[in-house]
RNA sequence: GGGUCGCUAGCUCAGCGGUAGAGCAUCCGGCUUUUAACCGGCUGGUCCUGAGUUCGAAUCUCAGGCGACCCA
């Protein structure tokens, strides 16, 4: 179906310069008024594409990455839609968070008018880059017809015993005054929020047990082939899956107790030389002699003082005391000292490892500092016990090992576990380093966890007819301080228990934000329904998204979690997909040019430098470097989109952002190119104003010899656009063969009959529309149409148009190009062969006509070696 | 330390066994309503290094160098 275009399009700006501001305005009045970009959905025969971008938190302010991201989304969108697909393309609002409740708490306003302020200042921001966005599907998680569904699905989880509240020792950043999920703790120990090194805090918390689809997680990832490999990577390592067994040490004068450790290589099971609980294992206290009491109990407590990462780290030194008691090796039965040691961590495994000081680094050192034995019981062969430097962590063959000696260490450790199994000392056993998700904030502004605290009744979830649980004190959160001992003195009226109806509490505490976004993709399909989150008929239509496009600093968050989300939703049958994400694009940064001080570390900004060639400290004089970095107020290298498209338009700053760099890489920002992308606009704009003109008064010349080579370049054009847009995207050269195009079509302008120019200058048009749109429905309506083109069909590369009757063969002599000459095509190979051993170039390369070989490539080249 | 990805014209990137290319910038010429725009044209490359495979390597293999990111 083609919708008619109304409005005041009837009056092109033929001839007259082009104003990128003027038809910008009215193309995207006009195709607001017309609806032009409301969803249809697929009948059952049709094709769908589901193009989603990572919807923004609402800052209030558009900045460049946003530009890149949903510019990305829009061209596919619209590339798709021309090719006959149905196209989802949505957008919404990541709005709860801490940014609008620290304005609360700063400013005293209320965070959900500082909310909506935002979200309508960036929707305008948004509007202006002409993206194809079906408004009418808009999400805002922090309204209650949203989070109430949120609410819903988490009691689902609940119901499913996939949600329960331990007391744990869970990381708490002491800025943002929140606990975190291990997920949002960076490598340093550092908040991915707020930058602060994360504490440790013993807290009751909510936890969602993604441990349990742990192997699903990391099974799953190799279905996701549209995934960049390093994402995918980056997932595994998260997950952690690692092989190994358990292993029983009996505590010698225990008899009834024993010690389980997991380990990777139970080859080296004879090279055991102590064991090392974590010291919050619970068995340290009854292990502890009365001799030992003391040092253990010092030891804890300097231990509790330190961060995980400190406990871990390959750079600091292992520490331990031992508790004075002793287990004894299952297999030789050795008696081994039992220690603590800071680097176990006693919610890892079972909170005790094995210590093979010969084979593992940290036992190594562990070892080394504390005196405790160190034997070798593998090697690269089972002779040369001194050949290896200690540590020696590779496997190898077993030596000094009883009856297991002279094996390879995969032998060794398989027929140890079943050795070990049939004495009930050991078991095989995967491990996983991922651990449940911590979704507990102690933040207003969240969606509320649904359940209340009876004290007869323990939890109990708030019934779902009584859903949402609104946002509480959302009007004065100013008022109210976020240290969780003082909310409880703050305490909110109480309710009744749904059970039993005596007095009971509400929980205090909301969902981490990014449960909220672990679900929008599937909300976007349904975003009005008011009996349930969606219905699963509209998700399985249009779910998995096609195209996924987002920053890469999500490859584990946002997307292990709605992997999860995903999965849980399919085991409950509510959607009939096992992943949510079948391709994903991780856009690369914005750079923009900083001239920084090295030595101080400095930035400068640019109007205080007083030459931007040779660039100098205005204060103190010394040489500024000149680097590229991630936009950001505080280096003065931030391009605010809304001038460039003030100065520009929008279609310029898509182009350039476009063409500049392939779209997964970092992109330099720079003035000039982006001038250059506005040019070829003008260039555009005066080629099909010509035409206009010149088509009107001109009468078709014969075809002349010159149409088959322009009709070749179109259709090769057409060829590597629809190439770059698909399977694999590459926007730049995609532009790059538009403008080879445009170039093509000046150079045959006077040369070719009309309907061949028209045929170049219409599929032009058409293949620029994904990219300028505005830009391109000008056009379309210049050249006299009366339709959209983002309505029209997408050009047909016709593989006839590039069959030639000669083509340019190269001559190679023993393998270098000597020359080329023009040859039919129709000619075989050795008829060929006499053409260039006749030629002057084979008579001056082939040296007394001995020929030992030819290679002939058809319609390239010939090889000829003599 | 491990993994992933790069290294091609001044810049940003294509090409991934068969003549090394595009855009921008530079330079030259033309034109005009000359602090500049536009049009046309020319330059410009040990394809990071070394070895191997091949008739032929930017492309495949191996080793090394440099860089980015992730994990430890």
């Amino acid at each position: 179906m083609i919708k008619a275009v109304n409005g005041n399009e009837g009056t092109s700006e033929s001839g007259q310069r082009y104003d990128h501001k003027h038809i910008e305005e009215k193309w995207q009045k006009t195709w607001e008024d017309n609806k032009a970009d409301l969803t249809e959905e697929p009948k059952p025969d049709e094709k769908k594409y589901y193009a989603l971008s990572m919807f923004p938190y609402p800052s209030g302010t558009l900045h460049m990455g946003h530009v890149r991201n949903y510019v990305i989304t829009d061209v596919l969108s619209r590339h798709y839609k021309m090719s006959g697909y149905k196209v989802l393309q949505p957008m919404g609002w990541d709005a709860f968070g801490l940014p609008a409740e620290n304005a609360a708490i700063q400013r005293g306003i209320n965070p959900e008018e500082w909310t909506d302020i935002n979200i309508k200042q960036m929707k305008a921001q948004l509007k202006r880059l002409g993206l194809s966005v079906d408004w009418s599907k808009e999400i805002t998680t922090c309204k209650p017809d949203y989070y109430k569904w949120t609410q819903a699905i988490f009691l689902k989880f609940y119901k499913a015993g996939l949600a329960y509240q331990k007391e744990a020792y869970v990381n708490w950043d002491p800025v943002d005054k929140t606990v975190l999920a291990n997920e949002q703790v960076d490598s340093e120990g550092k908040s991915w929020r707020s930058g602060a090194i994360v504490e440790k805090k013993l807290l009751k918390q909510w936890f969602l047990k993604i441990t349990s689809y742990g192997e699903r997680l990391i099974n799953d990832l190799n279905e996701l082939e549209g995934w960049p490999e390093r994402v995918k990577t980056m997932q595994a390592n998260w997950i952690g899956r690692s092989k190994g067994a358990c292993i029983d040490f009996k505590v010698r004068g225990h008899e009834q107790k024993k010690i389980t450790v997991f380990t990777t290589r139970p080859d080296t099971l004879y090279g055991v030389s102590y064991i090392a609980l974590a010291p919050e294992n619970s068995l340290v206290k009854e292990l502890t002699t009365s001799a030992n009491k003391q040092v253990v109990n010092k030891f804890i407590s300097k231990v509790s003082a330190m961060t995980e990462l400190e406990r871990t780290s390959d750079t600091t030194e292992k520490q331990g005391v031992p508790l004075g008691t002793y287990v004894i090796n299952p297999l030789s039965n050795e008696e081994i000292p039992i220690w603590i040691g800071d680097y176990v961590l006693d919610d890892y495994g079972s909170g005790a490892v094995m210590g093979v000081p010969a084979h593992d680094t940290r036992d190594y050192e562990f070892a080394k500092r504390n005196n405790l034995k160190i034997s070798q019981v593998i090697s690269t062969d089972s002779n040369k016990e001194s050949e290896v430097s200690l540590p020696y962590i590779e496997s190898g063959i077993t030596i000094n090992s009883g009856d297991f000696t002279g094996l390879d260490s995969q032998t060794a450790s398989k027929r140890i576990i079943i050795k070990g199994a049939e004495e009930a000392w050991a078991s095989n056993k995967t491990q996983y380093r991922l651990r449940d998700w911590l979704i507990s904030r102690q933040r207003r502004w969240g969606c509320p966890i649904p359940i209340i605290h009876c004290k007869d009744c323990g939890p109990v979830p708030v019934p779902e007819d009584q859903l949402p649980v609104l946002v509480r004190n959302s009007r004065n959160m100013d008022s109210v301080s976020h240290e969780k001992d003082q909310i409880s003195t703050n305490h909110q009226p109480s309710v009744n228990c749904p059970k039993c109806n005596k007095e009971a509490s509400p929980e205090e505490d909301t969902m981490d934000t990014f449960i909220c976004s672990s679900w929008y993709y599937l909300r976007y399909t349904d975003p009005t329904n008011i009996n349930n989150p969606f219905e699963t008929n509209k998700a399985n239509t249009w779910l998995p998204v096609d195209q996924y496009v987002g920053g890469i600093e999500h490859a584990i968050l946002h997307l292990l979690y709605s992997r999860f989300f995903t999965k849980v939703l399919y085991d409950q049958s509510l959607v009939s997909f096992k992943e949510p994400f079948k391709r994903l694009l991780t856009q690369g940064m914005v750079q923009g040019i900083t001239y920084k001080n090295i030595q101080t570390g400095s930035y400068v900004k640019l109007e205080d430098i007083a030459d931007p060639i040779n660039p100098k400290d205005p204060v103190t004089g010394e040489s500024l470097s000149i680097i590229y970095e991630k936009m950001s107020k505080s280096k003065y290298n931030g391009i605010d989109p809304a001038s460039v498209i003030d100065k520009y338009g929008a279609d310029t700053a898509r182009l350039f952002i476009l063409f500049k760099a392939p779209p997964e890489k970092d992109l330099e920002w720079d003035d000039a190119d982006v001038e250059g992308q506005y040019r070829f606009i003008n260039r555009l704009w005066k080629l099909v104003n010509q035409y206009v003109i010149d088509s009107s008064g001109i009468i078709t010349k014969d075809t002349s010899k010159d149409d088959k080579l322009l009709r070749a370049l179109v259709h090769t054009a057409i060829n590597e656009t629809t190439k770059d847009l698909r399977e694999n995207p590459q926007f730049n050269t995609a532009i790059s063969e538009l403008m080879k195009l445009t170039n093509s079509i000046n150079q045959y302008y006077h040369k070719v009959s009309q309907p061949i120019l028209k045929e170049a200058i219409y599929t032009l048009v058409s293949l620029l529309a994904p990219f300028a749109p505005h830009i391109s429905e000008e056009f379309w309506i210049t050249l006299g149409n009366k339709t959209s083109i983002h309505q029209e069909a997408w050009p047909i590369y016709d593989k006839s148009a590039l069959v030639k009757d000669t083509f340019e063969l190269v001559i190679q002599i023993n393998g270098k190009v000597r020359g080329k000459i023009n040859v039919n095509t129709k000619l075989e190979q050795e008829q060929i062969k006499k053409l260039v051993t006749e030629s002057d170039i084979g008579k001056k390369w082939i040296a007394d006509g001995r020929i030992k070989k030819v290679i002939y490539i058809p319609q390239k080249l010939i090889n000829i070696v003599c």
